[in-house]
DNA sequence: TGTGTGTTATGACATATGTCATACCCATAA
DNA sequence: TTATGGGTATGACATATGTCATAACACACA
């Protein structure tokens, strides 16, 4: 019986999407375990997927199988919207952090409903028009400022009662760069005073220099 | 007497994005000279711009005074949707290199009959999904493949009759990199057999390893 | 004729970043 | 207990890219 499990929450993620008056037949409740792979680039993803629990990362694969991090996404955001238009294959790689349940509307079947529902494409023509502003801020900044700016713009964005911490292994995947590098610019750092490793994680000596040798990159 | 300039083919450029029917007192034909901005990264875009004639480059400056190239757009382009939908700041900057006419639509006037026009919406979710899909293998491009490959697609792109021409100062500029080191890269294409120099600029010797060096980089 | 200005060109050196090998710690599964 | 895996850490070396000094050349212009 399709639609059994849509509960009070999962109908507010449809409503967020305009989507409440969607007919419930033929939407599913899925749920990923943790490590799974929502999708995978360059394969079909041939549904729309909302995130009603737990939390996903996207990042890019690269032929050398190394990977680039681009985003964590938790709860109430929308997966395949992308796709939905322009019916190619997987832009990115989607994989669970977390046990993760997902509100699932196939492409085919709603198609017809959803682009012509237009506050549903409101809805994902802002949130494209996000990703699209804040890629061409991370393209640029990659190539223009060296990586010592834009980790200084992470640490001044990210910390907490001037505290930084964060799993490197991570953040380098995050960045980009080599896990050797990462280390090597917060040493650069520690050694300009501008921040100093603790136990607890690197503690900020410095804000304004952070913030001067940091550039504009997290900000929205 | 607004709308008095509008021509067949303007019309055709806004049936292309479901515009057929716009009131057209408050939309503009606007002309740029080679050379001038459509718009400045960090500033305020409050108008749709649709591009009928001439060419443009979309590239994005960074404060230490270096820039970089995205792409060149020609006439059926739209620039602006993304600000339409964000409200924010341009996410990139546009500079005419021929000169250029455009079809002016300014948000505030038209924002509610735009976002309430379901093939206007369907044709920019569209333009920003493949947008998405392309800055997502850009931005992993960057960090994965050296300049070579960025240098060998920009050939490919921009070559006539197999002959490579640019003024290499501001290509570099462009690129964000240094003209030592696209000098350089050049000679390692020609070492390659790649490529080879010639008064007329460079001719392309072998145009499958090329596109092979080369990766999808300028497709917006 | 000389003088600037912009473009192309090349070598030497410096800096930024990646790759690899290795080691240590600690939690947890067998 | 041992084994295993993930995160952290460091040195040595290689490659990618930037900076600087310098020179040749073309062209405009006084």
């Amino acid at each position: 019986m399709p639609g059994k499990n849509i509960t009070e929450l999962h109908r507010k993620y449809l409503t967020n999407f305009g989507l409440e008056h969607i007919d419930p037949e033929g939407i599913l409740i899925r749920d990923y375990k943790k490590g799974e792979y929502l999708c995978e680039q360059g394969s079909p993803l041939d549904e729309l997927l909302i995130i009603s629990g737990g939390r996903v990362k996207v990042f890019s694969m690269a032929s050398n199988g190394k990977s680039l991090l681009f985003c964590y996404n938790d709860p109430g955001t929308i997966l395949g919207e992308v796709e939905l238009m322009t019916y190619a294959f997987a832009s990115s790689s989607v994989c669970a952090v977390t046990d993760v349940q997902c509100i699932v509307i196939p492409h085919e079947r709603y198609r017809d409903y959803l682009t012509s529902n237009i506050r549903f494409m409101n809805r994902i023509s802002l949130t494209m028009a996000e990703i699209v502003a804040q890629n061409s801020i991370n393209n640029s900044s990659n190539i223009l400022y060296p990586f010592e700016s834009r980790l200084c713009a992470y640490i001044s964005m990210t910390s907490e009662n001037n505290c930084f911490t964060a799993k490197l292994t991570e953040l380098a995947e995050f960045f980009g760069t080599s896990y050797r590098h990462l280390l090597r610019t917060l040493e650069t750092l520690c050694t300009k005073g501008v921040i100093e490793k603790t136990e607890k994680g690197y503690l900020i000596k410095d804000d304004l220099k952070l913030r001067t040798i940091g550039i504009k990159y997290y900000s929205r």
